[in-house]
DNA sequence: AGCAAGATGCTTTTT
DNA sequence: GCATCTTGCT
């Protein structure tokens, strides 16, 4: 097809893999796109292109994991002038979408309510009653997350029944059954409902499969890598027919297996599709080459990827950073101080992150910015829709949308007050359970439960009652509902009363959301009122990350996915956090760990800052904190060393020269012992300097210390715990002399207890902690 | 019924 | 360290 102008325009500023993508017509297309490689403008280039060569933009499907990717893809390609049409929907999203229409064939009535994970734990808490299963045998929560990992691989109750080969195995079955149960006469469905469900009409129904087969001709799906097994048949069943799929995406940045995403949907792609076209973007755009580099050595280290050589056109730019910290708080203060330096050189606020592993961490950045004066903004945790004047509001209105709904029903029973408490809900609960009625009903019939005296008969009549008059609001507009809702319940007037700090917040929350109805029955005119709460279930904080913001933004690595900055601090490059302790066990992964690292390391533009502390307050107790082992995984021996080193804190068994401390674990130990601490020093700061690669900040160095304290670990035996029963003298590079309390093996680890003099008993790893025995008659 | 102190447990998380 | 749940008191 020749190209008109406008195509000609499309194509302009492509490269030769990128032109190649976008320009794919028909049959199976894998877009193995790096990091800052183009990847989005491929995406929606070629939906411009499909539509300018012919395709309408309603046969054109393309699914994301998050609504913010959709909105933003929705808008780049309107931008490109492009008709709107287009379904440009995230998995779950296309799900709702699928199961209004098809919803029967999966058992669901209309209205039916989506329960996100806190009302989905409820759901199995209770599921764990019925079935009279412990809570301290089998945690709710993990009961949650297997569940969870069935239906994402499509199992029924009944096949994990038939599965079950050991006790446990069976009892989750059993709670999992009890569970579909509950959501079924409760007419909800979970987040991974909304997939398994369309995945299995789907796949159950061929006529519906052709029908959207015939709909939709083109299908395209973002960040493949992270499809679960029921989002990779939903595709595969979508494209079934014409075998128009195109997939993007990235093995390298994989980051979501722990939740049951399967690596292999795209690492196999071109075995499920034999005929498809692969196309690698590798160049990449974004960020220097020093950075890139790093980024490249850390990943190559995994086995599990599709080779990918990054390069880039750009400069080499400036050295990646490696700070070390004393302590954490030193690594948050330094990292503010920092910003405040760079940003008098024409940086803004919004050019600087701060990632790190795990949320906790955030608190004591937190501190240091706001102590510097810096606006920041955390991408993450109490979100807008999880406050709990919200939750009410949305369950009240849950409850009339779908008066099956119990979760929320119980969560508004008494909420505000109105004297129905704990054990007339129990009541109440246990008549409708013996009746084989729902709680609603039983509630308006409350005098026929055993037990109930008057006044409580009397209060649950006037709930049922109440409940019967909100009905009504239903057939008024949604955020006319939303605000009726607030006076009849009595909330506002609580929130009103609630004279103590935060109560104005509240109000204030709660009329925020009668304008997000607002703003959403201007969008959706039809919609009806559980159209607007599935809706609601399906946003997430994530959506909320505003790069623009004007502030410096701080988020956890798994947030800084797809986004990019001129300036990034990863922090809290620690073996235990940066890989996570949970990932380092037998049946760990670290590969997605490095994965995490090499987002984060990708997200920057110019300039890199890595740190780490060798001591942070973990949940409120210091710990010991050893050197991540990414950090001679990156290193290609660009990386600038900075030692921050202090005694301001507390006393270090070490000497201490000019207010540092000696690193030992710096230098190979033959080394550290010749030099004198003052040596050691200049030494440290001799490798500040030392970019060339010459071979003083030799690799291994960092580790040195580690491997020899392993090497004692092993005590040259290769049972680590043998040499170290309780009672045996250490010397600790850091807390001195110490004697072993107690020793517990366990996932390729050994902890033990060991008491210091002046700094009392800490936990450490014998395996990595920086010690060495004391001979007898030594030391 | 309602509150407050105490115990427990938990810390990755697109939807 | 913090949030959530439990227990015990009024």
């Amino acid at each position: 097809m020749p190209l008109n102008n406008s195509n000609a325009a499309i194509l302009s500023d492509l490269n030769e893999p990128q032109k190649q993508a976008v320009t794919h017509r028909d049959g199976a297309l894998l877009v193995v796109a790096g990091p800052g490689s183009g990847k989005t403008r491929v995406i929606t280039r070629r939906a411009a292109y499909l539509v300018q060569t012919g395709v309408p933009a309603r046969s054109i499907l393309a699914i994301t994991f998050t609504n913010k990717a959709a909105e933003e893809m929705r808008h780049r390609i309107e931008a490109l002038g492009v008709s709107r049409g287009m379904w440009v929907y995230t998995f779950h999203a296309l799900g709702v979408r699928l199961l209004r229409e098809f919803g029967s064939l999966a058992h669901l009535q209309s209205g039916f309510s989506i329960y996100d994970e806190a009302d989905s734990l409820r759901v199995v808490k209770e599921a764990m009653q019925i079935e009279g299963v412990s809570e301290a045998v089998l945690k709710p929560d993990a009961i949650r997350t297997r569940i969870s990992h069935a239906k994402n691989r499509l199992l029924t109750p009944q096949e994990c029944t038939e599965q079950a080969d050991w006790f446990e195995q069976a009892t989750v079955a059993r709670v999992y059954e009890a569970y579909a149960q509950l959501l079924h006469t409760r007419n909800a469905v979970d987040f991974d409902d909304l997939l398994m469900r369309v995945a299995v009409v789907l796949r159950d129904h061929a006529d519906i499969t052709e029908r959207l087969n015939i709909r939709f001709r083109y299908v395209l799906i973002d960040e493949y890598q992270d499809t679960n097994h029921a989002q990779y048949l939903i595709a595969h069943l979508l494209s079934k027919h014409h075998g128009n799929i195109c997939a993007t995406g990235d093995p390298d940045q994989s980051i979501y297996a722990w939740r049951g995403a399967d690596i292999r949907n795209i690492l196999e792609f071109e075995r499920d599709y034999p005929n498809a076209v692969v196309v690698r973007l590798e160049q990449n755009y974004r960020s220097t080459g020093q950075i890139l580099r790093a980024a490249s050595q850390l990943i190559q280290r995994n086995r599990q990827r599709k080779n990918k050589k990054l390069w880039t056109a750009a400069d080499a730019g400036e050295p990646v950073r490696m700070w070390e910290f004393s302590e954490g708080s030193d690594e948050a203060k330094r990292i503010a101080d920092t910003i405040a330096e760079l940003r008098g050189d024409r940086r803004r606020y919004s050019d600087f992150a701060i990632f790190y592993r795990v949320n906790a961490v955030s608190r004591g950045m937190e501190e240091a910015l706001r102590n510097r004066g810096i606006p920041y903004k955390i991408a993450r945790g109490v979100e807008f829709y999880n406050r709990k004047e919200i939750r009410d509001t949305l369950a009240y209105l849950r409850v009339l949308a779908n008066p099956a709904d119990e979760v929320a029903l119980l969560r508004i029973i008494n909420t505000p007050a109105r004297g129905i408490g704990k054990t007339t809900v129990d009541r109440l609960r246990t008549h409708a359970n013996e009746t084989r009625k729902s709680l609603l009903e039983t509630l308006r019939a409350a005098e026929t439960a055993p037990g109930l005296r008057g006044a409580a008969v009397k209060r649950a009549h006037a709930f049922g009652e109440l409940l019967g008059q909100m009905q009504t609001v239903l057939d008024t507009p949604i955020s006319e509902a939303v605000s009726s809702v607030l006076s009849l319940s009595g909330l506002e007037e609580a929130l009103r009363k609630e004279r103590d700090v935060g109560g104005e917040d509240r109000l204030a929350n709660v009329e925020e959301l009668v304008t997000a109805a607002m703003r959403y029955e201007r969008e959706n005119e039809e919609a009806s009122m559980a159209e607007f709460l599935n809706h609601i279930s399906l946003v997430s904080d994530q959506d909320a990350v505003d790069e623009n913001a004007g502030c410096v933004l701080l988020m956890t690595l798994h947030a800084a996915k797809g986004l990019e900055f001129p300036i990034v601090f990863l922090v809290g490059l620690e073996q235990g956090l940066l890989p996570h302790e949970r990932s380092l066990g037998l049946s760990g992964d670290v590969e997605e760990e490095r994965r995490l690292c090499f987002v984060g390391i990708t997200r920057a533009r110019e300039r890199l800052y890595l740190s780490r502390a060798q001591e942070r307050l973990i949940r409120g107790r210091p710990m010991p904190r050893p050197a991540s082992q990414f950090i001679r995984e990156l290193d290609t021996g660009d990386l600038i060393w900075k030692n921050y080193q202090t005694t301001s804190t507390r006393g270090f068994a070490g000497s201490t020269i000019d207010g540092f401390v000696p690193l030992v674990e710096d230098l190979p130990p033959e080394e550290a012992a010749k030099l004198t601490p003052k040596r050691r020093l200049r030494s440290g700061s001799l490798r500040a300097t030392a970019g060339d690669g010459s071979g003083i900040g030799d690799e291994d160095a960092l580790f040195a210390g580690r491997a020899r304290s392993s090497e004692a670990a092993a005590g040259g035996s290769s049972s680590t715990g043998a040499n170290w029963k309780p009672g045996t003298l250490i010397q600790h590079d850091r807390y001195g002399v110490g004697q072993v309390l107690w020793v517990r093996p366990g996932g390729g680890q050994t902890r033990a207890g060991i008491r210091f003099a002046g700094h009392g008993e800490k936990t450490l790893i014998l395996e990595l902690a920086p010690i060495r025995r004391l001979e007898r008659g030594k030391q």
